[in-house]
DNA sequence: AATGCTCTATTAATCGTTTTCGCATCCAGT
DNA sequence: ACTGGATGCGAAAACGATTAATAGAGCATT
């Protein structure tokens, strides 16, 4: 492995100005800079990160909290392409990114001890369970973060515009001549909150009364819940014309509720899902849904960050958190409805 | 931050022993090293992993090299699957997963590069393109290695068995009465290669013969390509009654071709898929394919790389690689073809 | 010629650990 | 009481980098 002391010795200097002059720094002749440069090329010279760290306690490691209820965070298609692109933002800028875990060599530790440990310049947290213990602990910590979806005072946050993507779904559906629109959301939280404001006063707004019996609660990407939920609702008397559900994935359940019941999608329930994963689009019927804009989002996440491990020891960031714009994506689960 | 030195002066000894209790070292009194582990407990110790870096050259880091032609590995649900399983495996063990790529700040630098920068244990690589020459240098650098569904020579991999794969498919459309077998294989590669192996063998033991013009060259995951190349082989004078495709995903493809003919799967084409991705089970019609362990294979990579690591400057290891058996899961895409 | 200034380059301290080595101390065996 | 081998502990040298302080050289100004 070659040092800085390698270095120095070739050319004869001290490890001192290796240092500078890789680094750029001033102090150093620009003769004896550009000679240092060039040896330190062809010896095929490269930091150590470790040293580099113990010194300048900068890792240039952001973790990565992608925790699941059933810890399948990565299997998540929609949290996994925010961070694609919160990804490439990132390494744009000299950051590595790290799995962050509970366990550490048999025993187990707090994901803020990983990051103590680690020495982590900041951490990207999506996932659904925001009110855990130990993410809490972890939001107080002064830690540089961002959220997906959920913001905690202090931390800046990315998440979709969620009203306005039920607002639009509702009325998408209503364009389309629907009035019995059942709304099966996700457990409750921050989003899901929105979603059912979004969902409530859009109906309101097109002169539709709510009707509580066509509000369920489901969890996000859970197939089974939704598919019970969704049989639910076609099992009422004067059942929804048109479904939106929780998200695409949990949408596959109320697809196969649907199938199995006997009817048929679109010609006899209109389905709307949330998200836009990219295989919703290959499948049939294709799903007309609310696209989150994952792209934007991963970098957005990626540049609030950056502000934050920037102005990290000087005063608090007033935590400006940025709302992204959604689209509807006209698929072809929704038509007219039967009348009925 | 809490060091060793704070805890040596709290407890009046010198910071070689509290290193040494901490660690479970010989060369400290019983009575001592209690009492220093329960003072680094209660003053909320945690190593400085940069320090420990520096010192012992062990960064207990794991490269995750998941690289797709379009860069979207982390969107490949085999995979990601797989990965997990490694995950969960390797944390147990101490390790940590960082996500490898070939932009550090600016510049480019090569995987290998990252790799001695970041002064990684090991990297795991699960890709596409194995020809790729920076994954070629990086194989060559003696780093513990080990790849998914591909050999490098001196370092162990994991597959599935994929001539028992395709074997067990033609075998079982095969016992559904169907004979006009046709493949669509991923881009040529060694995975490619052993299915082809099973198609043929399989095909000349059930005593059916090769026809050249029912097998087609597609690429792994990529639909639109699967797409057309089905279209091709319904477009055949006597097309084939059942078709096997490269992966799950790229099936969507095959059936998407399938319904735009016309057709239905399975009344008029039985259908076939590979990977077993979770989500496939929850369309319809449910797809028949073959189940990769992916599991078992995340799990035996990890198996095998920390034996490498382990055995890091000792003599070689004779690079073990591991097959893993595959299933078929019965969906509903293959019943007995009609008469033609 | 003395003074002061700018520039370059070096020395040395430091980050938090690990680990070798040496020095006491203590006890058993003679 | 003396030797010899454990045993417990500390001093100090690394690991590879950054950076403040410092020293020397060169040049211009008075």
């Amino acid at each position: 492995m070659v040092t800085l002391k390698d270095i120095a010795k070739k050319c004869g200097v001290s490890v001192a100005s290796v240092s500078k002059a890789i680094n750029h720094m001033p102090g150093v002749g620009t003769q004896t800079a550009k000679k240092i440069r060039e040896t330190a090329k062809s010896m095929g010279y490269l930091p150590n990160a470790a040293a580099q760290a113990l010194k300048t306690n900068r890792t240039f490691i952001i973790g990565v909290l992608l925790e699941d209820d059933d810890s399948h965070g990565l299997l998540h298609q929609f949290f996994v392409s925010v961070l694609e692109s919160f990804k490439i933002k990132m390494e744009e800028q000299g950051y590595d990114l790290m799995l962050m875990n509970r366990t550490v060599g048999k025993r187990t530790i707090s994901y803020l001890e990983h990051c103590r440990y680690s020495n982590m310049d900041g951490v990207f947290v999506a996932c659904i369970d925001f009110s855990d213990k130990e993410l809490l602990e972890l939001a107080d910590a002064g830690i540089p973060m961002v959220t997906i979806d959920h913001t905690y005072p202090g931390h800046p946050s990315v998440y979709s515009d969620n009203v306005d993507g039920i607002s639009k779904a509702v009325r998408y559906a209503h364009k389309l001549g629907h009035t019995r629109i059942g709304f099966i959301s996700g457990a409750l939280a921050g989003v899901t909150n929105k979603r059912f404001e979004g969902y409530q006063s859009t109906l309101k707004e097109l002169g539709i009364p709510y009707r509580d019996e066509y509000y369920k609660v489901s969890r996000y990407r859970d197939v089974s819940l939704t598919k019970k939920l969704t049989a639910d609702l076609l099992k009422l008397p004067q059942p929804p014309t048109c479904i939106l559900m929780p998200d695409d994935y949990a949408g596959l359940g109320g697809l196969s509720a649907i199938r199995e019941a006997g009817l048929r999608v679109p010609e006899d329930i209109s389905v709307i899902g949330f998200d836009g994963l990219e295989f919703m689009a290959h499948i049939s019927p294709r799903l007309t849904t609310i696209n989150q804009d994952t792209q934007q989002i991963g970098e957005a996440a990626a540049e609030l960050l950056l502000k934050q491990i920037d102005n990290k020891g000087k005063e608090a960031l007033p935590a400006k958190s940025i709302k992204v714009p959604v689209t509807l994506i006209e698929g072809e689960t929704v038509v007219l409805p039967k009348k009925g």
